[in-house]
DNA sequence: CCCCTTGTTCGACAATATCGAATGTCGTTC
DNA sequence: GAACGACATTCGATATTGTCGAACAAGGGG
């Protein structure tokens, strides 16, 4: 593990919606880093243009980051061929579209579409659930057996009114998923929502990511159901080509 | 300069759309990296997310890069309050929206969004052109005489039929510029080709980037052209006002 | 099943990041 | 307008840490 590159990443990281000004020092404190390295770290990045130093002294952001994202997988996958399925998803169900992965034993959330009269739900870009109390997170352990694995040795603990807590209920519903393709997650990591999810393969048949759907349940039940996991299927498998990924 | 940072940031940027998915053998020749040096920076990019690594040893870029992504300034203004205009734009006058900032003497495109139809232009994210020979360019030396030194040093060159390339000439059309509050430009660059921008403030009043349209000249000029560079100014004043700068 | 390619680990050396302090620069207050 | 204070930046010595070469392991193809 190389420190400078690990110091270097927690101070990108350390810039967000809140805070995306920064000078030395606030970055320094931030990290319990001296300010003389801190200061050494921010030159090489702004010096590769991850950031950007202004007359003030002080830095955001840069335009590499920018560069980065978009050679992200998927990502113009999901802006340029998927949006238009998912922008009639969300305005039709008034609900929020997540791209999700898998890291270090829970979900994050890398992607996040949402209309503006969806009812609010508390995830934003690279925030965390449990994965066995998602449809996203359910989605990938079903397909990924190391993520399941590594789920398990954390423990399941009590995320909303139905999560599941029990490990052999769990297999049996990841087993129903790889059945049928998709899963449904019902108030399970917090009150009256309700989640589609669908997974996202890459060339190689690995699953690395999933696709879901969140709004009020009234919505999405029912005869509506059926309309949106099609949807959702379908703007999985689209991505996935893109991706490389051959359907057997 | 620490130089574990700078091979950091070189490694993430070797993947890009043409080769999303690298091993550790392909990115060490890439850059002249041993492969023992290489694999431990890519280890620990990999632990913060910023790449992946699939069951087949390969590495993608992660999570992490979507989330930096989200928090650099704009680029939310851009997608959540400008885009209604832009999106109009584009496909009324079947051109191209670009963001682009000064770095290290020239312009860098960070943003793009074009329609289908739109003309094709030779941009993408992260290409570069001389400031002085594009619409966005301009605008930004006009506001940053820093940027203006920069390019002077490095000289002007012929790079297209109407490339301004004397020094005198170009500094009084940037007198015009901040008078007018925009700029154009007319196969400056490249043949046939027209440009309208226009600046992007900070909280501190400085220029920090330029939205631009591009398209074919026959649309874009006569009385379009006004209705044009009214929506353009007033796109970079809704993203300037974002960012926390109030006009005088 | 074996070979060959590719990724991963190991250990010693030397480069280099770190730390503390001193210097510089800007903005603010009296 | 001058002096202060807060902050960024530079400097230099030490020891940490990244680098290199080589040996090891794993995985895929013939």
């Amino acid at each position: 593990m190389i420190e400078s590159v690990k110091k270097a990443c927690q101070i990108i990281s350390c810039f967000s919606n809140e805070e995306p000004v920064l000078g030395i020092g606030a970055i320094a404190e931030k990290l319990g880093l001296h300010v003389s390295t801190a200061h050494h770290i921010v030159t090489t990045l702004c010096d590769e243009g991850v950031l950007m130093k202004d007359q003030k002294k002080k830095y955001r952001l840069g335009w590499r980051v920018l560069e980065w994202n978009n050679h992200v997988m998927f990502q113009q996958d999901v802006y340029e061929k998927a949006m238009p399925i998912v922008k009639e998803l969300i305005l039709r169900f008034k609900g929020t579209v997540h791209i999700a992965m898998f890291d270090k034993g829970t979900v994050v959330f890398v992607l996040r579409v949402s209309s503006e009269e969806s009812t609010p739900i508390q995830t934003y870009i690279g925030s965390r659930k449990p994965a066995y109390a998602t449809s996203s997170g359910k989605v990938l352990l079903a397909y990924n057996s190391v993520y399941l694995q590594e789920t398990i040795n954390r423990g399941l603990s009590h995320e909303g009114p139905n999560t599941i807590t029990d490990i052999n209920q769990l297999k049996k519903e990841l087993a129903e998923i790889r059945k049928k393709g998709y899963s449904i997650s019902n108030s399970e990591n917090s009150d009256d929502m309700y989640g589609v999810a669908a997974p996202i393969f890459s060339y190689s048949g690995e699953i690395i990511a999933a696709v879901n759907l969140v709004g009020p349940p009234s919505y999405m039940q029912g005869s509506n159901g059926d309309m949106i996991i099609r949807s959702l299927k379908s703007t999985a498998q689209s991505i996935s080509k893109e991706l490389g990924y051959i359907e057997i």
